[in-house]
DNA sequence: TTGAAAGCGCTAACAT
DNA sequence: ATGTTAGCGCTTTCAA
C-alpha cells in the first residue's frame, strides 16, 4: 500500500538496507535491466521485505508526469445539463476512473466554463474531452500546451504535432440500422421518418444528421430535420413537429434522451399513441434510469465509452501510437428490457 | 490552468518578477496575512499577470498531502458484483469525483482484494470505504496508518484517535416506512411480510434486519428473515421462500436489487402475480437501470451518497470536526416513475 | 516582515 | 555496473 500517513519506507531506506545507492534502487525499479542481476535480485528482495513502494509524488515531480488524467466536464447550462449531460458525464467519469486505476492513474473531474478549462488543481498528464464542438476552447487550449487529448466525439485539427485521438460512436452504421428497423416495424401506410436534434453542432449531432440525410436520400424519403429555434424549448419544438400530424410524421429519431422525453410529452398532450401512431427511437442508454420502453434504442454505453477513452489516453501517454476509435452501436427494440 | 505540458510559470519566476524571494511568494499564497499588504498585493498582481498557479505536486511532496482521495472498491465476487455492487460503486465514484473537484481533490478508484487495499499508486490523503464489514481489513489497514476514513455504512472501532466518520442510510426509519406502506396497500386477508437479505453482514444488512425485526415485534407479526445458504444462489433462496405459498408470504422486502430480481424471477416461475398476490419492496435506486416499476422502492441515491462521503472526507482533511451522517431514505411507491 | 537554506522522494546526468 | 550530484516546485524552520 502506498499510503500517505505513517512512516513510509522510501528509496533511501531500501538503498541503505541493501547496501547500495539510491540511484541503483531507482534504476532497478524503473529501467529494468541495467543493473547486474545479482544486485537486482537483492534490491528487489530487500524492497519487498520492507514493503517499499515508489512514491508517485516524487516520481511525478521529478518526471513531470502526474499520473492524473482529467475528464472535462463542459459548460453546464441549466436543464439540458441536468437531464442528459450530467448523467452521461457521471458514467463517463466512473468508467474512466475504474479503467484508469488499473493502469495506475487517478481521475480528476475538470470543470470548464466559457473561458475554457478552469483551475484543475493537479497537473494533468492528459484529458478526456466529452463532446467537443469544432474549435472547442478546451481542446484548443490543451492542444496549445501539447497535452495528450482524447475526444469523445470527432474532432478536426490542423495541428499535426497533436497527440489527439478521437473516440466516437458509429452513427454512419447506427442511424441506417435504426431507420431500417423503424421502417420494417412501421404500421403506417406511408413511412415518414423525422429527425429531432439539438442546436449544438458537436460532431455527434453532425454525424447523426449526415447519416440521416444520406439514408433518406438512398431510401427515397424526404429528409425532415427539426431543431429547436434559439430560445425554444425541446418540448415546444416537439409540439411543433408533431402538430404536423401523424400522416406527416410517422416516426421520429431523437438525438438523445432529452429530445426523446420532449417527443413523449408532446405526443401525450396531442393524444398520439406510441408506438401505434408514432414510432420513436433514440440514441442513449437503454439500461439507464427512466429508459423509455416504448422507444427503440440505439444503445450507447457511456461507462464503456469512458473506459475506452481512458484506455486510449493512457496508451497514448505510454508512448504508443493510438488510432481513432469508432464504437459500434447496437439496436435495442422497443419494450425490451436490457440486462 | 495548471497543466503539465509547456513551460509553466513557477514560484521562482514570480519571485524574480516581483523582486522578492520564493518563500515570500509561497507565504503570500498560503498563510494569507504574514506579509505586508504592500508586498502581498504586488506579488499577487505579478502572479496573476504571469498566470501563476501553484504546482500541487510540489506542494504535495513537501507537505505530504496529495489531494487525492481513494474510493475503495471492495473485493469483487462474480455475479453479485456485476449486478449490484458495480453499478453502485460507479455512482459512488462519479458522485465523489464531481464533489471532490469542487474542492481541489482528485479521485482514485482503489481496488482491494482479500489482502486489503492493493497498490494504489498515488498516495492517498484519505479513503472512502463502501459497505465495510465489522473488522474490515481495508478499514483496519487505513486506521493503522492514521489515514482519514469515511465509511459508507456504519463502522465500529475502538480506536479513539481514529479520523473515521460514517455515512449511512437511515434504515431504522426507512424499514418501518416501507413496511407500513406495504401493510396499508396489502390486499391479503392476513399480512405476512418477509425479509430477504444476503449473507454479508455489513452494517447495512444488520441495520435492515434489526429494523425489520423490531417492526414485526411492535406490529405483532412473526419475523421471517430469509438468507441464501452458503453456495445457494439468490434465485434458489427466492424459490424456497416463495414456495411457502402466497398465504405464508404476502410481501417481501429485499435488501437490494439482486435479491429483488431473484424474487421477481422466482415469482414468475411460480405464477405468482406481483403486486396482486405478492407485494415486493426493495432498497435501491428507483431511478436506475431496469428499475422494477412493480416494486416499492426505499430510494437510495448513490451519486448523492458519493458526494456526501467526499464532502465529509474533505471536511475532515481540512481539519474540521465531522460527525457521523445519517441519510434519510424516501419511499417510492410501485408503478411510479421517478424524475 | 522578509530571505536563505534545507529537503520532501525521486530520477537523470555525469563520473567512476 | 554503480555511485555522486543536482534539482523537479514547493514549504518551512530559522536567522536577519
Amino acid at each position: 500500500m502506498s499510503m500517505t500517513a505513517g512512516k513510509r519506507v522510501g528509496i533511501k531506506q531500501v538503498a541503505e538496507a541493501a547496501g547500495v545507492s539510491a540511484s541503483t534502487v531507482s534504476q532497478v525499479y524503473n529501467h529494468k535491466g541495467e543493473a547486474s542481476s545479482a544486485t537486482r535480485e537483492h534490491v528487489l528482495s530487500i524492497g519487498a521485505q520492507l514493503g517499499y513502494r515508489p512514491n508517485v509524488l516524487g516520481q511525478a515531480l521529478r518526471s513531470g508526469r502526474s499520473r492524473v488524467i482529467g475528464v472535462v466536464v463542459s459548460y453546464r447550462d441549466s436543464a439540458v445539463w441536468d437531464q442528459t449531460y450530467l448523467p452521461y458525464y457521471r458514467n463517463i467519469i466512473a468508467g474512466a476512473a475504474i479503467e484508469a486505476v488499473e493502469h495506475g492513474y487517478a481521475i480528476s473531474a475538470a470543470p470548464s466554463n466559457e473561458h475554457g478549462l478552469t483551475d484543475t488543481f493537479l497537473p494533468l498528464d492528459g484529458v478526456i474531452v466529452v463532446d467537443p464542438i469544432p474549435g472547442d476552447l478546451v481542446v484548443e487550449q490543451c492542444l496549445a500546451t501539447g497535452m495528450a487529448i482524447i475526444t469523445d466525439g470527432g474532432y478536426e485539427t490542423s495541428n499535426s504535432a497533436a497527440r489527439l485521438v478521437t473516440v466516437r460512436s458509429d452513427m454512419d452504421k447506427g442511424i441506417p440500422k435504426v431507420l431500417d428497423h423503424l421502417q420494417a416495424e412501421s404500421a403506417a401506410s406511408v413511412f415518414r421518418p423525422a429527425l429531432f436534434v439539438g442546436p449544438r453542432l458537436d460532431s455527434y449531432t453532425v454525424d447523426t444528421i449526415r447519416a440521416y440525410k444520406k439514408w433518406c436520400e438512398v431510401a427515397g424519403f424526404e429528409a425532415a430535420v427539426t431543431t429547436p429555434e434559439p430560445s425554444q424549448s425541446p418540448l415546444d419544438a416537439a409540439r411543433t413537429l408533431l402538430a404536423r400530424g401523424i400522416r406527416a410524421v410517422t416516426a421520429v429519431h431523437c438525438l438523445n434522451e432529452t429530445y426523446c422525453a420532449a417527443i413523449f410529452e408532446a405526443a401525450a398532450e396531442l393524444g398520439i399513441s406510441i408506438p401505434d401512431e408514432l414510432q420513436v427511437s433514440v440514441a442513449g442508454n437503454a439500461a439507464a434510469m427512466g429508459a423509455e420502453r416504448r422507444a427503440v434504442y440505439l444503445n450507447l454505453d457511456p461507462v464503456e465509452t469512458g473506459a475506452r477513452c481512458a484506455r486510449a489516453l493512457i496508451s497514448l501517454l505510454e508512448g504508443n501510437d493510438v488510432t481513432d476509435i469508432v464504437e459500434e452501436v447496437t439496436l435495442v427494440p422497443a419494450s425490451q428490457v436490457v440486462g
